[in-house]
RNA sequence: GGAGGGAUGGCCGAGUGGAAGAAGGCGCACGACUCGAAAUCGUGUUUCCGAUAAAAGUCGGAACGGGGGUUCGAAUCCCUCUCCCUCCGCCA
């Protein structure tokens, strides 16, 4: 969410990047209604004086033993009056609430507005195959270690299971990824899976996404789309010490989407699931060093790839590509030699304030207070990541290396074969 | 699921209808004392909204878990929701 004065301020910024960021939303009546809300409080606060200065002579008088009638009927007048006001300025508020809630981040001056490819950074080669390569699905089948079928029969499509060495490889890339930014200076956090309203709110995943998420009905809960949600929200209504920032959380979660809308598209395998894994990194950052966080977070990011071997390109979005929430955002993407495409496995995104405020997520110390800002990226997401892995280690002989960085993860295993 | 108790400032904790943004303590900041520190003494120490101002600030309003109600007036009474604690039940 963004500051009410700063809207005010900036209207036609905001209409433009509504516009560039491709949102449906109509700000054209704000302006007037922040006004009409002003003048309401103005008069409200100057009856509620009045009546205040009232009551405050009736409890004298009334110590007194004296008559205080016409006073009681004076400030019933006024009493009257303020709740009447009160009543236009609620809803008042809750139309500019719906408005507020629904304008999207401003986009950081470095972002470009329009959707050219601009990769940043390249790491590593593309590999080349001097045999007939398989893709990572007929690989993962003669392997054994991909049972997408029986995913399936117990859950629904794009459910994966794991099997053997595939589901021992899976929770290797995990501890292996979440160990290394442990030493790099995350505190790992375990959080719940299942998330509140207020949290899928705070972190601007509502109101713009509830079709996207799978919800407990019942007790309104949320099966969290991103470990971002749950870690984000574990300082949500807080104050931070300043001393105390940045503090930086490294967590794994199953993430759960519903990806309504995009069936068609990579339904096969496991480009695009309802439930993958991901560890996921959450700062929470004084507001001027920000940036800073963000560069530094994306080379969390991409040690993880490097100590892999895992060839990756970096690109940043331009606004039209950007999340709602986010004023800058890097997209990781690693490379499938076989599928012969580029994978997206991070957003790399500074929220600054927006997320913050909307949560209340607050720093306070030498004298000043103000929302922190927050950032988060993958660190990184299993399943392309394991595609790519697959595809990147396969032999010529229809196994799998183990990259050296995991096999002390995979109890000395080396290889994958059948 | 049933019964009861509770939620007050950074923390502890008083306060059951009027002069209370809230006693007292702790903590913290500044000052005095000291060569310096501790101890002691003094002063200060919440946030939000609106108006005004270039700014510091000044003025007004609001806030005692959230929302609603009673009342001229609510931390205090009533309703409701959330969360925490104790006991019982159920279950891993």
């Amino acid at each position: 969410m963004l500051d009410i004065g700063f809207v005010r301020d900036n209207i036609e910024l905001i209409k433009k990047v509504i516009k560039n960021k491709g949102e449906d939303l109509d700000i054209s009546c704000f302006i007037e209604l922040d006004k009409q809300r002003r003048k309401l409080i103005l008069k409200r606060d100057e009856k509620r004086r009045k009546r205040k200065e009232i009551s405050k002579k009736i409890g004298e008088l009334k110590r007194e033993g004296k008559d205080t009638e016409s006073r009681e009927k004076e400030a019933r007048r006024l009493t009257k009056e303020v709740k009447s006001y009160d009543e236009s300025l609620s809803k008042i508020e809750d139309d500019i609430n719906e408005i507020l809630k629904r304008i999207p981040n401003i986009p950081h001056q470095s972002v470009p507005v329009e959707g050219d490819e601009i990769v940043i950074r390249k790491w590593g080669n593309k590999r080349e195959f001097d045999f007939e390569p398989l893709s990572y699905l007929d690989l993962c089948n003669s392997l054994s270690i991909l049972d997408l079928k029986r995913g399936v029969k117990v859950s629904s499509t794009s459910f994966p299971l794991y099997k053997g060495d595939g589901a021992m490889l899976e929770r290797s890339l995990i501890n292996f990824m979440i160990d290394t930014h442990i030493s790099r200076g995350y505190t790992e956090v375990f959080t719940p899976f299942l998330v509140n309203r207020e949290s899928m709110y705070g972190t601007g995943q509502l109101p713009k996404l509830e079709y996207d998420m799978y919800r407990i009905e019942k007790d309104d809960l949320f099966l969290n789309p991103t470990a971002e949600v749950p870690i984000t929200n574990m300082h949500k209504n807080e104050s931070i010490l300043l001393e105390k920032l940045p503090i930086k959380y490294v967590g794994y979660a199953a993430s759960f989407r519903r990806e309504a809308g995009s069936y068609g598209k990579d339904t096969k395998g496991l480009i695009r699931v309802h439930q993958f894994n991901k560890v996921e990194l959450v700062k929470f950052t004084y507001p001027d060093n920000s940036y800073d966080e963000l560069e530094s977070m994306l080379e969390d990011v991409e040690v993880i790839l490097q100590q892999l071997g895992i060839t990756y390109r970096i690109r940043l979005l331009p606004v039209n590509d950007m999340s709602f929430a986010s004023a800058k955002t890097y997209d990781v993407e690693i490379w499938a030699p076989v599928l012969k495409r580029w994978l997206e496995v991070s957003s790399v995104s500074n929220f600054e304030d927006f997320q913050a405020r909307r949560a209340g997520i607050k720093f306070k110390g030498g004298g000043k207070t103000g929302y922190v800002h927050t950032l988060n990226a993958s660190g990184v997401a299993l399943p392309r990541l394991f595609i790519s892995l697959i595809e990147n280690y396969e032999t010529s002989d229809g196994t799998v290396k183990i990259p050296d960085k995991l096999i002390k993860y995979m109890g000395k295993q080396e290889i994958i074969n059948r």
